[in-house]
This record gives structure tokens, C-alpha cells and sequence, in this order.
RNA sequence: UGGGCUGGCCGGGCGACCGCGUGGAGGCAACUCCCCGAGGAAGGUCCGGGCUCCACAGGGCAAGGUGGUGGGUAACACCCACCCGGGGUGACCCGCGGGACAGUGCCACAGAGAACAAACCGCCACCGGGCUCGCCCGGCGGUAAGGGUGAAACGGUGGUGUAAGAGACCACCAGCGACCGAGGUGACUCGGCCGGAUCGGUAAACCCCACCUGGAGCAAGAUCAAGAAGUCCCGUGCUUGCACGGGAUGCGCGUACGUUCGAGGGCGGCCCGCCCGAGUGCGCGGGUAGAUCGCUGGAGGGUGUCGGCAACGGCACUCGUAGAUGGAUGGUCGCCACGCUUCGGCGUACAGAACCCGGCCUACAGGCCAGUCCGUCCG
């Protein structure tokens, strides 16, 4: 799970992160990745999880096992970082595991994008 | 022991590790420790309240809601008891339970006929014809007893009566209405007596009657902080469209109406009336919602006792139980329980608080308990 200080909570920065940041897709997610300079201390992490996914049960717990996985990628992102998960309605049937799979593969390439 | 009916309850359990949120303690801080952390429907947002702000000058007309009686409640469209009607052998269940002589409308299909009833078959009299002398055919009438249709055909049984029949008349029954008596707080029930032959259903069609009803909602609302571009007005200065100072407004553009000949707003919607009044209505495009409070102790839960048929209420003791705001309440694993299984495993219903309560309605794998009815077996 993730603290407050790294969760990113306004829509401003989410619109940043969705039109301007590198994204990769896999069959239960989608991941924006963007960069704010100027704030630089820790990476901050995002989830959108809309209705085709599910009823609110479903949706609920998406999102909580996205933000325990997004957890442990949090120290290989730099500090200015803005990441905004995108769930798409197959996550709904996906287990943990594949979850994370997918979550992993789509991060590998964009950080690979951004730094390269 | 089988099948039902009613009411209530549970709705995975235990443990380990890693996390998240509120609160508390310690610490300069990083952080550490402790407590607590989704539901019976948290759901739909359909009713009723609390709470908050606005309004409170009335009258009329509309609009919406409710609809047997009595009680419960803060209140209700909810709950309880009873009454009436209907269903079931029974426990029990069901009814959107005011009015169809105030008026208007509608009544499919079938059927001859469906609302000031109706002659298709049948029955009967009369007239004419035929004739195997018992009827047959045609005409003109009478007839609602019988057949047939329908959800429904203008009471039922028996008699008098008649050509055949008919509430045409009579008795009883049913139903309707008036009165009287008894019981009940009441809806209503029971009994008596009289009356007139006794004119359907639909009000979840309009409608009529009685009663009830201010508006908006926690993005309510309060406090604090930050910010102020642009536009307009006034004054001063000059380089005549800029600077400075003060005031007003608080996104821009277009359009319409208006400032004592009153736009617009408030008094629930309209009219009258009253009040406030200088800007306001509409269209197009765009922007914004930081922190704290509100925020959880409340018509609160449990036990006992008393009153009450009950819903519920009184008293005493006792318990402490989410409070987020891109939104915590989770993730992984082990054992057990249950259900599938191709014996590898897989799955565990419906579903996630958003100001808080009381209800209603809807969804729900599986399971438990109590009462009660009918049948069967034994005694």
C-alpha cells in the first residue's frame, strides 16, 4: 500500500500525466509515465479505475492491489516522477500475479523510453 | 418422521508476515509503540424526520400526497391489533380496502343481444297452405321458463297464474335501504321490525369528498487564509492614452428588456396583493471548489423488570462501536470448514460507509434456531 505523501491527488497533474507522458499498454493496464520538475523529492503514483471494470467491489479492489504492487516499483522512479495507472476491464478477472506481471512490463519499457 | 406456514439469526473461522486511515502516547526530527477501522442490505435514492441556510403578509385558484378503524412513533406511504372482502383442510396468506343515485367516459373477443336490455334456437296463440291425421311449411304476433356465448345476460327456491310465460302476484331465502334494541373507543357485528320488486363493472379513467404538504440541501452551512487580471466611475498629471490615488463590480462575448412610465427578485406554481429594488433574463464559450470545523454520543446497543394482546413505552443497570475526501478499512501465505473436481486444483453469495437516524423496495451461495399446522407411525 502506499502512503499519502506518494499517492497524486489533483486533476491538473493527472490530465498532465495522461497527454504528455510515455505509455505503455498490456491487457489489464495501461501506465502514463510524465515528469514534473518541479517537484522533485519523491514519485507519485495514480489509478484510474473506471466503470467498465466492474461494480464498486470490483473496482475497490483493483485499485488496492495496483497500489500495493505500484508499491514496490516506487524506489527504481525518480523523484519527479508522475505515474498514472489505467485499469481496463480485464482486470477486473486477473489475478494478483498477472497484475503485477503486466504492471512490470509496461513500467520496463517506459522507463526504458524516458531514459534512453 | 414427511410436507408446509410464520418469525428471527448467521453469512466463513484461526494464525503469521508486509501495508493503509482516524485517534492516543513518546520524540527536536526521521520515526516508534498502542487502540479502533464496512453492511444486512452500507445498494436503489422511493417515503418520513433530525440538522443547516433561505423565506415567513395574507387571500383565491391550481399542484402533489394519503385513503377501513383504533393504537404506536420525532414522523411516515412504516409497524401492531382489530374489522370487512377473497383464498387455503389448516397454520396462515392476500387487498394500493373513501365515493359508481354529482357528472363525463370506456367495457376487447365471443354472442341474436353489453346498459332507458336483448327474440338466434326454443316455447305458445292466431291466420294461410300441405297432409300419411300425427304433424310439417310459411306469415304475423306473444314470451326472458329452457339452450347456447361470455369475466359479466337485470336475484334463488316453491307456488298462484297463463295459450305459453314473466316479481305479473304470494311465501321463504339472499341482497339493498330506513328505523329500533344489544355489544364494541371505533371500523363493525348480532337480533328485531318495516319498506319497495331488486338499475352491472371500471375511480391503478377523468372526477368528487375528507385530511395533509414552505424551498433547497453537508458541494447544506460556519470560520480562516490566499488572491484579484479585466471592466466601469471619479480626481490629479501629462507625452491624449498611459501613470498614480480613491471607489464599485467580480470570467469573457453576443443579444433582449429596464432604473419612480419599475427590469428583475422574494412570499412553493399562477393571479391579486405586499415587500425589496438597479441591474437582470437568454444563448455560446471558458474557469473554479485550499485548510479547519460541520463529523459522529445517537429518536444508540444490550440485559433485567414493570405496563400493554402487540407494535411500543417507563424505570434500573451496563457497553463504548469507522469517520475517509483521487476517498483508509487491504495484500500474500498456512491450517481448518463447506461446495465443485478431469484429484493437479478451483471457488466461498449479494455486495463497499461518504452528515446522521426510522422505514420501504430490490439483490443474496449456503446454513442455523424457535413457534405452529396437516399427514403418517408408535403409545
Amino acid at each position: 500500500m502506499l502512503s499519502s505523501a506518494h499517492r497524486l491527488t489533483d486533476g491538473a497533474s493527472f490530465r498532465e500525466a495522461t497527454r504528455k507522458g510515455r505509455r505503455s499498454g498490456a491487457r489489464t493496464v495501461v501506465v502514463h509515465l510524465a515528469s514534473d520538475p518541479s517537484l522533485t523529492e519523491t514519485p507519485r503514483v495514480g489509478f484510474v479505475v473506471s466503470k467498465a471494470v466492474g461494480n464498486s467491489v470490483t473496482r475497490n479492489r483493483v485499485k488496492r492491489r495496483l497500489r500495493h504492487l505500484a508499491r514496490e516499483h516506487l524506489s527504481s522512479l525518480p523523484g519527479s516522477a508522475v505515474l498514472v495507472v489505467r485499469a481496463l476491464p480485464a482486470a477486473a478477472t486477473a489475478s494478483y500475479a498477472e497484475l503485477g506481471a503486466d504492471l512490470e512490463r509496461c513500467l520496463r519499457r517506459v522507463r526504458a523510453e524516458v531514459s534512453g
